[in-house]
Parts: C-alpha cells; sequence; structure tokens
DNA sequence: CGGCGAGCTTACCATTTGGTAAGTACTGTG
DNA sequence: CACAGTACTTACCAAATGGTAAGCTCGCCG
C-alpha cells in the first residue's frame, strides 16, 4: 500500500482521538488503513511511539497556528480573539485534536509522568506572552494571566468535546442554533474577563 | 472480605477516573480490593454493569449537592455562585469524580450511542432552571443559557482536570497560588458572564 | 434437619493484546 | 552485479482480557 506515514498519523489520530489510547489496538488501526498490524509497527517501533507521533504532530500544528495568528494580527486584542476563534472552530478536524489533547490532560497523570517534557508548554507560553502585551496586562503576573487562559481554554474545549452530546441532548437544530452564538458568546468572554484588573 | 458494593464502587471509581474504561481490567479493581476478579463479576454481572454503577452513583451525588444548594441559598446569583463553588472544589473526591465525568463525555459518542438516557441530563435541566430565575434572564431562551453554564462547566472541568499538568509545570508552589486565586476568578466570570444581555 | 440463596473460590476458556523473528520483494547505489 | 536499506509479509508468542461453569461455605428460614 506504501502509505506515507503522514497518512497513518491522520487515521491513527482520527482512532485515538474516538477512543482513546488504551481503547484502540494497533491492528485496529492498521486494518482501518488496510495494512497489516506489523506494518504499522514497522514505520513505528511501538504503539507509544505512534501515539507520540501524533502528539506531535498536533503540537506542532498548533504552534503554526499560533505564529500565523501573531504575524497576521498586531494588535494584541485581536490577536487573542483571532486565535481563540482559531481553537474553537468546530470542524471536524480541530474537534478530532481537540479530543484528543483532552484526553492526554487526563491520562498525562499516568503516562507521561516519566516524560520531562510536556509538549504543549511553549504553547501554552507563548499564549501567556500574547495576553501580557495587552494594555493594563503588563504588570499582572504571568500565573493570572494564565489562570485566564486557562477560563478560555476549558470554555472552549469543553464545548468542542460536548459536541456529539449536546447535539443529542438538544436535537440536531436546537444544537445549530447554539453552536452558532457561541462564537459571539467566546468573544464576549475574552472581553468580560479581561477587562477584569485584579483587587 | 465481605465488602459492601459501596466499597466497591469507591474504588472503582478511583481507577476509572486515573485510568479510563479500558486503561482498567477488572482483575485490577479485584486486586486493589484484594479481592478475586470472580467476587467483583459476583456483584456487577459486568465490567460495563460496574462502570454504569459508577456513572449512578456519581450523578446521585451531584443532583443531591444540587437539591441541598436549591434549599440553603434562596437567592438566585449567591445560589449559583454556591453551586458553581462546591462544582469546583479541587478537593481530591471532587477531582476524581471530574476526571470520570470528562472521559465519560469524551467516550459517550462510542459507549452511551446506544444509551437512550444521558444521565446528566436532570443535572443540566436543573442548572438551567437556576439560571433562568436570575432576574434579567427569564426571557433568555433555555438554550442560550445552557451555552452560558457551558462556559462555566468548562472552566470550572477543565481546571480541575488540569491539576497535576499544572502542578508539574509551574511547580508547587506557583500552583498553589494559582489554584488559590481561581476561586475567586470563577466568582467574576459567572458576573461578568450573567451581566452580559442578548444584542 | 433440609434447602436455598448470598458470597465467594478455583478452574478454565476463547479472544485479543502488544511485540518479536525471520523471511521476501523492490529500489536504489557503489 | 553485489549490497544495503525500505517496506512490507507470514508465523508465532506470552501475557492479559472479559467472561463462564461449577463448586464450596456460611447464615437463615421453613
Amino acid at each position: 500500500m506504501s502509505d506515507t506515514p503522514e497518512k497513518l498519523l491522520v487515521v491513527a489520530e482520527a482512532l485515538f482521538s474516538e477512543r482513546g489510547f488504551y481503547g484502540v489496538s494497533i491492528a485496529a488501526i492498521a486494518s482501518e488503513l488496510g495494512i497489516t498490524k506489523q506494518a504499522l509497527l514497522h514505520h513505528f517501533k511501538s504503539k507509544e511511539k505512534l501515539y507520540g507521533a501524533v502528539l506531535a504532530r498536533i503540537s506542532s500544528e498548533l504552534e503554526n497556528a499560533q505564529q500565523q495568528v501573531m504575524a497576521d494580527e498586531p494588535e494584541p486584542i485581536p490577536r487573542i480573539k483571532a486565535f481563540v476563534a482559531h481553537l474553537a472552530d468546530p470542524s471536524p478536524s480541530n474537534v478530532r485534536r481537540t479530543r484528543l489533547l483532552m484526553r492526554e490532560l487526563l491520562d498525562n497523570n499516568e503516562r507521561a509522568k516519566q516524560a520531562e517534557h510536556w509538549y504543549l508548554k511553549h504553547f501554552l507560553d507563548q499564549f501567556v506572552a500574547m495576553v501580557q502585551v495587552v494594555p493594563g496586562r503588563e504588570a499582572i503576573s504571568a500565573t493570572d494571566n494564565l489562570g485566564l487562559i486557562y477560563q478560555w481554554l476549558g470554555a472552549i474545549n469543553y464545548f468542542l468535546v460536548s459536541i456529539p452530546t449536546l447535539s443529542a441532548i438538544l436535537g440536531e437544530e436546537s444544537f445549530e442554533e447554539m453552536a452558532r452564538s457561541q462564537g459571539e458568546y467566546l468573544s464576549r468572554l475574552v472581553d468580560a474577563t479581561l477587562a477584569q484588573v485584579r483587587p
């Protein structure tokens, strides 16, 4: 079949995102690709390494998007809003990524305890930097700004991850209405929280 | 050993929370309890049923807490804040519950597709009702209020679930500082978002 | 006392798991 | 042509998985 590793990663990402690390066997991934399990193991020496490659791919995509926004939008607040909007994009590929990262966050306790390097650290550092240049926020500590960012990330990621559930309990059309207003909600969330100053 | 099923559920909850449904074997749970795998299967006929019992227990605890707050605090806004504070309690037991529910949210797509009944629906309905009685919010649609609630739940749950990661990347003392301010952040988040009216 | 169900135990089982070993076919490159 | 490396394949494996079957022991009820 001679798939490029890129293709393998796309499929692996989809399955890991859907069922989690322990919920997917390498055989299942291989079968989805129409190759044998051993063909997969040939490219990535172990299941852990395959998973690691998927994570690395995602984190590099994330950092690319971040640099893109930095370059495109010089104004601090519109820049943040553009980035938030990008992260909150409800497209299937972004939802997939978000689900996988959420799972990783949950598993991180276990699996990555030995992994010295938290692969999203750079992403977070840069995000903090984006907030710290907002007028009135320069004096606020990095930790406090990180707290703010976590509120945004929480609202964004939790919504994305809840899409199937919400869609099921609200019904398709009601959910669509909610999804449509979500973008503006987030924009206002950013405004409202950024405006707050420390007492 | 004659453990009450309650004890079994506590241990099962801890392990499912830590490693997820597929990440824990019934043998592992049993061994943690010092009993055999078959003793567990005797009480709960299958792994799925055991997991379901854990979920049911959590959802009933959640609804109890909700009723408690409803009874204790008659004023709409303080009531919401009290409930939010309860949900955001960073105690180990609450963190465990939150992790497990977050995993369930991720897996829901797969496992609970056939389960007609989304076991947290009642919790959400009642939460919406709590918001709908806030002066100035009566006219706002349930869907819009749900959107607001999801922002709060996102901020709360994402933070709780990120505790080990944050603690690792920030260091213990810096993280403690962030955790301390989190409560007030959330309170202000509720104020800021509740104040907004639809255009 | 007889028996009956609850709460286990040991024994067993088919299937799936991640992974190794060894070989084959193809494609350059010296 | 020889040789090396890539991209696989089939064959295999030990361990772990969820689950069944059958039995054993205890307390309780008629």
